[in-house]
DNA sequence: GATCCGTGGGT
DNA sequence: TACCCAAGGAT
């Protein structure tokens, strides 16, 4: 098949099929660049609803950049990967700082910026500002995968260079944006992972995957994560209604975010002794407070996690004078709430507090 | 350069 | 249930 036969379909299929979003037909680099960061192993449907909080909250790019860390983070609540919004907040300070608040119009610029790697560059370059620059995300490597046959395993090394040489021949000498758009689009909603309808394709008869009865194994992916287990005990310590919290700031899941007392283990310690014994701030602290809830084991499950937790709320005497650790925290309720949380600490909250 | 970083939905 | 994976990037 000639490159420029297939890109034509693309845009075909795509004309008649294209879903129709929010980020799609614009030109604005910064809510381009807001909407490609939100989409980053992300799919529309949780997606969309923080685009539309983000770009209510933070029209430009100026008012992103003289926000707080900590408010970006609580919008970003609840999406996950939450470095995305540290690195957002730092590239809006840079735009402003370093190019006059104006997005840069290169891919080769863009690339220097925080949290835009290749796949984002290819994507501003291309949608804003017109660049002849093709994109490689997952539809991508799925599509071309299957349609030329390429079997080169995407999770090596040796895959992106292939797949971006492919990508890169495919791609025609106009419209490069909407062709972008389209290859996406049609991995996404046409080329599948799982059991595409194939018979409706527009590509069945150039398709080598479909011609050779691989659609199913292809693209090849070689890599399964393995999980490790994890225990978490977390002490939510109140007083007066004020409850004493912590920013995670180690090199861990959840950095940046707030959560309570942790007592971690690599194995499940279940006895309430076992758990607290040689903790002197807590052997402290037990000796003046009511133990208010026993929570049951909370099953959380990152990608390369799985935390069980348990959360211990001790309510401490009004009158006990407290001294809480350095990198410990009162907050009241409401300032509880607009702390940026994990998913997992905010269900706590909601189940049992807020 | 292999591993880590979240969450939720689909099968 | 267990597994996959979704508009990836940083280290």
């Amino acid at each position: 098949m000639q490159d420029h036969i297939f890109s034509q379909k693309l845009i075909t299929w795509y004309n008649q099929h294209k879903r129709d979003l929010p980020w799609r037909d614009i030109h604005n680099p910064y809510f381009i660049w807001l909407s490609e960061v939100i989409l980053q192993q992300t799919r529309v449907v949780q997606g969309m609803p923080y685009y539309f909080k983000f770009i209510e909250t933070f029209p430009t790019v100026q008012d992103l950049a003289v926000a707080d860390e900590k408010d970006v983070l609580r919008l970003w609540q609840g999406l996950g990967y939450y470095s995305r919004a540290r690195n957002l907040h730092t590239t809006a300070k840079m735009v402003v700082e370093n190019y006059g608040g104006k997005f840069p119009n290169t891919y080769s610029e863009l690339l220097k910026l925080k949290g835009i790697g290749t796949y984002t560059a290819a994507a501003i370059a291309s949608f804003a500002f017109g660049e002849k620059v093709a994109v490689l995300d997952g539809n991508v490597y799925r599509v071309l995968s299957r349609v030329f046959g390429e079997e080169t395993d995407i999770a090596s090394n040796e895959a992106k260079k292939v797949f971006t040489k492919l990508a890169e021949a495919v791609l025609p000498e106009k419209n490069v944006d909407i062709h972008n758009q389209a290859i996406m689009e049609f991995g996404a909603i046409q080329c599948t992972p799982a059991s595409p309808n194939c018979i409706f394709c527009p590509l069945t008869f150039e398709c080598v995957a479909n011609a050779t009865g691989k659609v199913s194994v292809l693209p090849v992916k070689s890599k399964k994560v393995k999980v490790r287990e994890r225990f978490f005990n977390y002490f939510v310590i109140e007083q007066n209604r004020n409850f004493a919290m912590h920013e995670r700031t180690h090199k861990d899941v959840w950095s940046g975010m707030y959560d309570f007392y942790l007592k971690e283990f690599t194995e499940n310690v279940q006895a309430f002794d076992d758990i607290v014994s040689e903790d002197v701030f807590l052997n402290d602290i037990l000796q003046n407070s009511v133990v208010k809830r026993e929570s049951n084991t909370y099953t959380h499950v990152l990608t390369h996690q799985r935390i069980y937790t348990k959360f211990w709320h001790l309510v401490i005497n009004d009158d006990f004078l407290l001294n809480l650790p350095s990198d410990l925290k009162w907050f009241s309720l409401d300032e509880v709430d607009n702390l940026p949380k994990s998913t997992l600490v905010n269900n706590y909250l909601i189940d049992f507090v807020f």
